[in-house]
DNA sequence: AATTCGGGGTC
DNA sequence: GACCCAGAATT
């Protein structure tokens, strides 16, 4: 062992007092705001989670609110923020608080790993940071800071690493100031062991850091290269009638769930996107002719989108399929609307080439 | 063990 | 462009 790992909790404790950072989720042990922030938290920057933090409590300041609320309400709210599974978790999880818990969120590490959409991580964070109580935290940051403090050279994703991280972290969790270490060493990750040029002489476990001995630190944490994300093409239909649009509603599993979108089709490997945009307007149930308008591009975390949009001016009745929510709004309205990210862009379009026009508008 | 899930900030 | 982010759930 290379140095005592109860050495560590002093020392960023002490930083911790002077350099904690000040965020909307801290001064509060209330459960359900701690539970809330972690789960915005997941994957998603500090930057990005406020404001959808302050709205969502807001709209419902209590776990009580947002189990009496509809899922679409939770899912609005959510709306830009991305992992919609999150949403449809969280309102899950706030109905099983009602009904198991009486509506108090439990304290034990199984209880709330037992919540959709709580982890081993995050119900070690909650425990920690709302009850007071020794709870592991193995995030981003943590892994990054201990894959330095400690040297580990390999993949820190692969399952070996993965479970000697969790060791570590484990093994330097103090007992007592649960609620302050587990923001402290997220904290230190967040703001001097960062992933570029670490600061190293600020770090207050720069003298206990093996990789900083090593002159590892800018190296590490080493990560597998990734793969390449493919292109997948699809079209969508901006299908207008007396300056309305039709939408529809995704199903609430799977991606982008709950979300709205104007009418859309996968393009397969060879298919040409004008035919699949015909194919779709013939299954609405209309007669006309898809005319190109223009293209936008979405990255997401697995697949890079090509969307290719055709609009059709139609004066016949829509037919959504049986069971799928749709709607006809005008483009203000549709700014309300909880639209997916590559559709919002395609609204932005819309709203500047009011009233329609049928020349392309496709973006440099 | 690998894949699925978003979107924005950063360099 | 590539990388990262207070990861979990699914297969």
């Amino acid at each position: 062992m290379p140095f005592d790992p109860e050495s560590v909790a002093p020392l960023l404790l002490d930083w911790y007092g002077r350099e904690g950072r000040e965020l909307p989720w801290r001064g509060t042990r209330d459960p359900y705001r701690v539970w809330l922030s972690e789960i915005m938290l997941q994957q998603t920057g500090v930057a990005t989670v406020i404001p959808y933090y302050q709205r969502f409590l807001e709209r419902f300041p209590t776990v009580l609110d947002l189990a009496a609320a509809e899922l679409d309400a939770a899912i609005e709210l959510w709306a830009g923020l991305g992992y919609y599974s999150r949403a449809r978790n969280l309102h899950a999880a706030a109905r099983k608080v009602t009904a198991e818990h009486g509506g108090r969120f439990p304290e034990t590490l199984e209880a709330l790993q037992a919540l959709p959409g709580v982890g081993r991580s995050t119900a070690g964070a909650i425990r920690a940071i709302a009850f007071d109580r020794p709870g592991v935290i193995l995030d981003g940051n943590v892994r990054r800071v201990l894959c330095r403090l400690l040297a580990v050279t390999d993949d820190p994703r692969a399952t070996a690493t993965e479970k000697e991280l969790w060791r570590w972290a484990e093994a330097l969790t103090p007992e007592n100031r649960s609620h302050d270490y587990a923001q402290a060493i997220m904290d230190l990750g967040a703001t001097l062991c960062t992933p570029r040029r670490p600061d190293c002489p600020r770090c207050p476990l720069a003298g206990l850091c093996r990789a900083k001995a090593l002159g590892l630190e800018d190296e590490l944490p080493r990560r597998a290269a990734r793969k390449s994300v493919p292109t997948r093409m699809q079209v969508a239909l901006l299908l207008e009638r007396d300056g309305r649009f039709l939408v529809r509603q995704r199903p609430f599993s799977g991606m982008l769930g709950g979300l709205w979108e104007f009418p859309a089709s996968d393009v397969a490997e060879g298919q040409l996107p004008l035919v699949v945009a015909r194919r779709l307007l013939a299954d609405l149930g209309l007669a006309g002719e898809p005319t190109e308008a223009g293209r936008v591009r979405h990255v997401y975390s697995h697949f890079k989108l090509d969307l290719r949009l055709y609009r059709a001016a139609v004066t016949d009745e829509f037919a959504v399929a049986e069971g799928v929510a749709s709607r006809r709004l005008t483009a203000v309205e549709l700014a309300d609307l909880p639209l997916h990210g590559a559709h919002k862009k395609v609204l932005s379009d819309l709203i500047q080439s009011q009233p329609s026009t049928p020349e392309s508008r496709s973006r440099p």
